[in-house]
DNA sequence: CATGAATGAGCCTTCATTCAT
DNA sequence: GATGAATGAAGGCTCATTCAT
């Protein structure tokens, strides 16, 4: 008999090596690809870039990604993994949703800014990729799901307009910033950080009518997909 | 030559043909590109997909364009067209800022809407190819420009929110609609129409905090990109 | 939208051009095919090799056809055409069994002879691939069926050894010919061909117990597979 | 290196290791060559396959053999080892002709069987390799002349058509038992097994003209390649 | 002008083989 | 001896672009 291996060799899925040597290499291959999509976009990155970027053969990159999807798949939860974790102090309680909008905003805007070159990347992945695209609005539908119950919760109390759809609403709010941020830091049309934080919160807290002078709160989650 | 990396397309520029038959093949690739694109997207595009089909042969496509950036550029100054002069009724004159606002975003996102797929492809080129990312960039900032003045009127007026940098507000709530309806036209999720526009002006309203009520005005320019 | 082509591209059935010239090219392929199969074999032939072989480029090979495979069966049929329609005179009605069997013999081992580097390349491939093993299993079974059918006859006019089984007797009694003809031409065993054609007819009558003297007949038919 | 058309495999002979944990290792990756090779072919098995199925290190490979084709050759040696001695108790001496060609067709027959998937392998190498194209070759002959002598044995005792080339009729049946063999257990068109060595004996015989009733003998030996 | 076959650079992917641990 | 990651040559295939008809 023949058969089986026609011709591909079903493309097992390349596991992660427990050895050192293995470990070093892989995370070589995916800082190497954070360097080369930053640089060349997802689009014209080429395997044997990454490989290079990394100091190692071309088919070594074959010993631990099957494509260059998947590696893209490894840098993406990198990121994801920063996007949650945002280095800075301020995500902590808040004693008003205005501050806790503000501190939200400019968490995000800092790890876009930081990180904008792969942003730009994610965000071209999502244009190229049908499952990347899936995957991104998944993610956003989180999101705004969170925003949009915190603004039917500010409704309820009287703090927000009621006049607005929660969901429509709250993913307007989100897609506004996270434009902003495309604009300035991928599109590169530069703006003073401070002033893009107080009027991206300024303009969430208008947007829904939330009064300048508040009680106290921790009701407020201020998401930004 | 292959070279797929960098586009090569300095050859002498083809010309618009004078020959009646030259102007069809013209146009036939045109309209044959507005459906590749928008079916395959930008990247995914082959020249031998336009060409089949417009009906061609390989060669011809040669005849009229030197690459695919340029007979994109083509296709993009078509909807650009189509962007400018909205097919709706209402965009006259308005009797209140508030309808003028309302107007402009119901033709802004039923042209989108109508355009999606295409609009899709051109977030995609700007992603990909930087001669067209600073094209997009150069009409947002003409765009923008026009309502961050409208805003600093409205502000002199004692209409809008004073205490909004005019340039970033107008940046961000331009971004906002386009955004709204980049998730909800491209990104396929799906809302309706005049929620989405009932939402979307009521935003705009509230992020300007302009009053509810108003003196009549032609003051209002609401563009966005 | 993205989608559709994310990798290859289908394999759209390449098409037998109208042209002249590409029917020359698609016939200097085949032939260059023919070569190269019966130097190198199936498994050690490149498409290179036949690209090179025919005088074109690596890539004009996938103008005709999609795989090696593909080129194969192009090949193969042709050899099927000559082994259906022997150049050989003798093919014709016969006055009796003996002589058709003998006509048929020879007719077989000269094509065999003529097109060893194939007939060997067929073998292989049989070996190597599962479509053309159930197409070759397939044809034998054809051939077999035939000479199953004869030997009942034979047997029903008392002219053959009542005792054998007909399927098994025709299956083994062709394979004692292609056999043959394997050792001597592919494996390169060097016979006399009369010899050869002699004796594998002796030993068709012989296996049969067909006796020496026989009436007229062309009840016979004696097909190899 | 890598280089796949002609095996390099000329570096110093691996030896048989003197020590228990070699000898177990060397005969792990044979029986494990046994089993991909009968699964996959030659051609299509891999190096890795077989170190996989052996649970040892690709590069434990190289320990012991030099190539692909040297583990066949020690896969070979061991199936030649059991189609010399197959297991059947009837290959002992036999009252007369008849039953030692119906023994000596069932024990071959019965052998083939248990090993059909390696016997394809065997002659799917016959087809790729010359090395092995001219063993087997050479094998056949050695079968192919012991069974000649038996004929012209039977010829001069008036047993025999002594119309036949005993070189030819050798080869000839030889190849029909072989082919059937082929036929039935390889490309996999089941017989009955009985009918199977029936038929075949009885074949053998009539190609022979060898009469029903016989003296006692022990002249004759059938051997099948 | 149109045609469509021919070209060939470029990138991908596999896997035999080596070698440091 | 065993391990398994690293290597890199080899070949497959695609598709932008040219050019003879």
């Amino acid at each position: 008999m023949a058969g089986r291996r026609t011709s591909t060799a079903e493309a097992g899925a390349r596991t992660t090596p427990t050895s050192t040597r293995g470990m070093r290499t892989r995370a070589a291959l995916v800082a190497a690809a954070r360097v080369v999509f930053g640089r060349d976009g997802y689009v014209n990155a080429r395997i044997i870039d990454i490989s290079q970027e990394a100091d190692v053969a071309a088919g070594s990159f074959y010993t631990y990604f099957n494509s260059k999807e998947e590696i893209f798949q490894a840098v993406f939860e990198e990121v994801q993994e920063e996007m949650l974790h945002p280095r800075m102090a301020e995500t902590g309680v808040h004693a008003d949703v205005v501050s806790a909008i503000e501190a939200n905003n400019r968490a995000y805007l800092d790890v876009y800014r930081r990180n904008a070159p792969l942003m730009a990347v994610i965000e071209q992945v999502a244009t190229v990729n049908d499952d990347f695209r899936a995957m991104r609005l998944k993610r956003s539908r989180a999101f705004t799901g969170r925003n949009a119950r915190s603004i039917t919760r500010l409704q309820r109390m009287g703090l927000a307009d009621p006049a607005l759809d929660p969901v429509i609403a709250a993913r307007a709010i989100s897609g506004m910033v996270s434009r902003l941020a495309y604009t300035t830091f991928v599109l590169d049309d530069p703006l003073p950080f401070e002033v893009l934080v107080a009027t991206t919160t300024r303009l969430w807290l208008n947007a829904l009518r939330i009064p300048d002078e508040l009680p106290s709160t921790s009701d407020v989650v201020a998401d930004t997909a």
